[in-house]
RNA sequence: GGCCCCAUCGUCUAGCCUGGUCCAGGACACCUCCCUUUCAAGGAGGACACAUGGGUUCAAAUCCCAUUGGGGUCACCA
């Protein structure tokens, strides 16, 4: 039975319904040899990410190649075709293609073209050998006339399946059609038997015949489709084993049936569990979009926020629910309308200030783990350990709350130096302004003082707005916190601010140490010792608010005069407001 | 809706194939306390799951069936 796949590939069957199969013999012709596939795009998806990294540790674990194919036979979303950005995500993640596109010194290979688009020969080839051997054939219908039968059998009911029409036709109306130039699809003429899935983490299915329709495989346009495409590629570039996601779990039947009428050999496959929101939905790019049209309705938005969104596309938008904002446009939006976007891609998780590192360690436990209760690894024990038997086949949801968690761990257990380091890389690319403000000792007091307090390499810049700003352009919260260090008792926080102000106006020496030296005398003296006491109003005064770095490290960044003159501005500024409404 | 797949703490998961060592282990989150110049971090405790119902068996989280629930997929997208 040429439709089953028994006895292929090496990996052994786990888990309740998987039956065991024989080892595969290997020879040397046989080396393993997976593929990531991603249609062109800009943005890594984490989904994708996670595909790429299993793709990579599973044949790089094994002394294979991994190939890197772009998969851009869509001609409608051709705009970006030559785009591929995620190029740099997979890069800074540390997934390396051995074969693909040519890429900052890595990609090549001897099976190219890597872009699809740049195949079209080889596929009407391929394409012609299965016309000429009738197993597939030329179909006239319109997309219009598809749609409309296929809108008449769901609202009946039924699912639509192609009728077969076009084999009505004779071979002389078919030649005529097409000397005419009447468009025409092919479309694979499937024999009609269960199609048997032996797929390495499910398991074993049955798909029934009545299932699969003869599919289209080459478009009007002459470009072939995804299933086509994809068969013929992993045929010549020799791949062995196919991990991909579990929404392609059906599409295998397809494969199957196309790898038989073209008298391909069979790779092995893992399907691999989606990656889902915590609510349960599938994490998609469109969550972006939704976030957005959520913000906008709720905010009865009507026009587009100046320099966010061009007019027409803000009401195209608007107006269908099908047409998405380009990222850089809905970015813009959200920063004006203050709304944070879902993070969906690796680059939006490296701009928030995860770690390459944290990232693949953590997309790695989504549908796989090492057993043994091992949670932190990195890509080199990955890829000795990475072992598809011991992917799960349930969806998982994907949780930031622990993402952040193993950030942390990361960040904290670093050398100072690195973190300083990789801090100040992560601020040029993402807050030069930042960077420049702060000057390079000013920077190396911030990261030291900040390491430890940080959950990301963001944070420190996130969560210090403060240092940022003109000393007289500073406001105070009026938050209960800063009223009750401001204002409760007496002394009040405003009173020790007072008296101590003198003091520091005295001091010339504007180090952490001397601060401290300075300072805890006077909270001895004058607040029974309870540094508190003294050191929240001054971090009020500086920062504006109760969060800052350890206080005299805040000092010592801010420096003398910022510092001095923002206790001046804060006292004369509680003492106004205790004027105004007495305790 | 048809078809396919899945089902262990709130979440990611270990255990399931080869039934007993599991009144179910780890991690994140959560709760309590400690530490503390804020925020974090850290330390010590704690609560929390085998979806339900039937079988099989001396014995079931583990095997079988049903129910329920969830996911995927049904394009000239990939």
């Amino acid at each position: 039975m040429i439709h089953r796949a028994h006895g292929r590939g090496p990996w052994r069957g786990h888990g309740r319904n998987v039956p065991r199969r024989a080892p595969f013999a290997m020879n040397d012709s046989s080396a393993i040899v997976t593929r990531f596939a991603p249609s062109p795009s800009g943005h890594l998806h984490v989904g994708g990410a996670r595909t790429a990294l299993f793709c990579w540790a599973f044949a790089k674990g094994r002394s294979g190649r991994f190939v890197l194919r772009i998969e851009d036979t869509d001609q409608k979303r051709s705009s970006d075709a030559a785009s591929i950005g995620f190029a740099k995500d997979l890069h800074w993640l540390g997934i390396l293609w051995d074969e693909g596109p040519i890429w900052q010194g890595t990609g090549g290979g001897a099976h190219g073209p890597y872009f699809q688009s740049e195949r079209l020969d080889i596929y009407n080839a391929h394409l012609q050998r299965l016309i000429d051997a009738g197993h597939a054939y030329y179909a006239f219908e319109t997309a219009a006339e598809l749609d409309a039968k296929r809108k008449a059998a769901t609202a009946g009911g039924r699912a639509y399946r192609y009728d077969r029409a076009a084999l009505q036709l004779s071979a002389a109306q078919v030649q005529e059609k097409l000397s005419a130039g009447t468009p025409a699809v092919i479309r694979l003429k499937c024999p009609g038997h269960d199609v048997t899935i032996c797929d390495e983490v499910l398991g074993e299915a049955t798909i029934p015949a009545t299932e699969i329709d003869d599919f289209v495989i080459r478009k009007a346009d002459g470009f072939p489709t995804y299933h086509f495409a994809v068969v013929v590629d992993d045929q010549l570039m020799q791949v062995t084993h196919v991990l991909r996601a579990q929404e392609h779990f059906t599409n295998t039947a397809r494969h199957m049936l196309l790898q038989d009428a073209l008298g391909f050999r069979r790779p092995a496959y893992a399907h691999l569990p989606i990656i889902c929101n915590p609510d349960g939905s599938k994490m998609s790019k469109r969550d972006k979009d939704k976030a957005l049209r959520k913000a906008v309705a709720e905010r009865g938005l009507s026009a587009p926020p100046a320099a966010t969104v061009d007019a027409t596309v803000w009401n195209a938008w608007l107006g269908d629910k099908n047409i998405q904002l380009e990222l850089d446009a809905a970015q813009r939006l959200a920063d004006a309308i203050g709304v944070t976007l879902p993070e969906i891609n690796v680059d939006d998780f490296k701009r928030s200030g995860y770690l390459p590192e944290v990232i693949i360690n953590f997309l790695a436990l989504n549908g796989w783990s090492p057993g043994n209760d091992i949670e932190k690894f990195d890509l080199e024990f990955l890829r000795t350990h990475f072992d598809p038997k011991r992917v799960v086949k349930t969806p998982a949801k994907f949780d930031r709350v622990k993402l952040m968690s193993f950030n942390c761990d990361a960040i904290t257990g670093m050398t100072p130096e690195d973190f300083e380091r990789r801090a100040a890389a992560h601020g040029n690319m993402y807050h030069p302004d930042f960077m420049a403000r702060l000057g390079p000792a000013g920077f190396t007091m911030l990261a030291r003082a900040s390491q430890e307090r940080s959950k990301t390499l963001d944070d420190m810049f996130r969560g210090n707005r403060f240092l940022m700003l003109a000393d007289d352009d500073l406001c105070w919260e009026t938050s209960k916190q800063v009223q009750k260090a401001m204002l409760d008792g007496s002394p009040c926080g405003a009173d020790h601010l007072e008296s101590l102000l003198p003091i520091l106006e005295a001091h010339s020496s504007w180090t952490a140490t001397d601060l401290e030296a300075l300072v805890k005398p006077f909270a001895d003296a004058h607040s029974g010792g309870q540094l508190g006491k003294v050191a929240q109003p001054l971090r009020v005064a500086v920062a504006g608010g109760t969060v800052s770095p350890p206080i005299f490290d805040t000092l010592a960044i801010l420096g003398r005069e910022s510092s001095l003159a923002r206790i001046r501005r804060c006292t004369a500024h509680f003492k106004t407001l205790r004027a105004a409404s007495p305790r």
